[in-house]
DNA sequence: TTTACAAACGAACGTTCGTTTGTATATGCT
DNA sequence: AGCATATACAAACGAACGTTCGTTTGTAAA
C-alpha cells in the first residue's frame, strides 16, 4: 500500500486549474489543497506563498507565448508567413494549456508590481512580433489591410486572447482547423 | 455643516469601478465604503448583499449592450449596414460605461446560477444579433467572408469584447475613429 | 535496523471577510 | 415645531482567510 505523494508540479498545475477557473481571489489554499486531495496547510511543503504559485503559473505562461514567437521568428519568407506561423503558435498554445493561458491573461493583474511589470514587458514583447510580421507582410505586398501595423496587432490578438473565453476542446473545431477560419477571416 | 448622504446608485456605481478595477473577489465591503467614505456596515443601508451589488452592475452592462441592439435593428437595409451600426453601439457603450462593461464581462461569471443563467441568455440573444446581421449580408452580397455567421459573429465580438482592455478613453483615438479601423479591419 | 528526510497532518495563529445589531443624527414632510 | 424616515456609525458576530508550528507518517539509504 503506498500513500499518494505530491510534487510542486502537481501543486502548479492544480492551481493553474482552479485559478482560471474561479480566479485567484476566489480560491482559497483549502480549496487547491482539496484539489489534490490535501489540507492546505500542506501544500507549504511544497511552495513558500499563494502569490508564489500565481507567479509560478503565469510565468510559465509567458514562457510558452514566447516560445512560440520565437519559432514563428525564421518562418516563410512574407510577412503574412510568419503572421500566420504566429497565429498558429498562439492557437496550439491556448489549446493545449489553456489554464496557464487563462491565468495568464485573466489573473496576471493580481501580481505584484515586481512581477506584473516582467508580465507586461513580455507580453509587450509579443505584439512586438506582431507588430513586426504585419508591418513586413504590408510593406512586401503580402498583407492587404487599410490600418496600421500597431492597430493590427492589436485586433489579431484580441481575436486569439478571446479563444479561451468560448473554445471547446472537445468540439467539432480542431486547432488547425480554428487557424485555418481565423486566418480567413483576417487575410482573406 | 451637512453630512455626506450617498443613494443606492452611488454604491452601485462605485462598487461597478472596484469590481472592474480589482475583481468581485478583489473587493471587500470595507474598500467599497471607503471609496464612497463610508464604513463598509453602512453599505447595508443601500444594498442587501455584496452580490446584490454584483447583480446590479451586471445587469445593468446587459442592459446597455440590449439597448444597443435594439437601436440597430432598424438601421440600414443591408446586413453590412447592420453589422456597422452593432459595431458602432457597441463601441458606444464600451467607452460610455467602461466599469459596468469590464465588470459584466469579467466577473459575471461569479453570479450564483440563476443570476448567470440569465446573463448568458442576455449575451447569446446579443450575439445573435451580430449572426443575424453578417447571416443577411453574405446573402445580400454587402459582405464577402470566407466564414460563417456564427464564426463571424464570435470573431467580430472577439475584438469588441477585447477594447476594455487596450482602450485609453483618454488617448488620441475617438470612439468614432475606433469604429472605423475595425470596420476596415472586418469589411475591407 | 538505524538514520534521515520529504510529505502530510491537525491544531492554532492573527487577520480579514460579509453581515447584523443597536444607536445616533440629519433631513423631509405634515 | 414635531415626527418619521433614511443614513451612517460603532461595535460585534461567526466564518473563512493565508500561514506557522510541532508532530507523525512513509520511504529510501546506510
Amino acid at each position: 500500500m503506498t500513500t499518494t505523494r505530491h510534487s510542486r508540479a502537481d501543486v502548479v498545475a492544480a492551481a493553474g486549474r482552479l485559478f482560471a477557473e474561479r480566479g485567484y481571489h476566489g480560491t482559497s489554499m483549502r480549496d487547491l489543497g482539496g484539489e489534490l486531495g490535501l489540507l492546505g496547510s500542506s501544500l507549504y511543503s511544497h511552495v513558500t506563498s499563494k502569490e508564489d504559485l500565481l507567479v509560478a503559473v503565469v510565468e510559465r505562461g509567458a514562457e510558452l507565448f514566447d516560445a512560440s514567437a520565437r519559432a514563428a521568428e525564421d518562418v516563410g519568407t512574407s510577412g503574412a508567413e510568419r503572421l500566420r506561423a504566429l497565429i498558429s503558435g498562439h492557437v496550439g498554445v491556448v489549446v493545449a494549456h489553456l489554464d496557464e493561458v487563462r491565468t495568464f491573461l485573466n489573473e496576471a493583474r493580481f501580481l505584484d508590481i515586481v512581477h506584473r511589470s516582467r508580465i507586461v514587458a513580455a507580453r509587450d514583447a509579443y505584439e512586438a512580433e506582431f507588430r513586426r510580421a504585419i508591418g513586413d507582410g504590408l510593406a512586401d505586398g503580402s498583407l492587404d489591410w487599410p490600418i496600421d501595423p500597431k492597430m493590427g496587432a492589436i485586433l489579431v490578438l484580441s481575436i486569439l486572447n478571446a479563444i479561451e473565453r468560448w473554445y471547446d476542446p472537445d468540439g467539432p473545431l480542431d486547432p488547425a482547423a480554428l487557424v485555418q477560419r481565423i486566418w480567413g477571416f483576417v487575410a482573406g
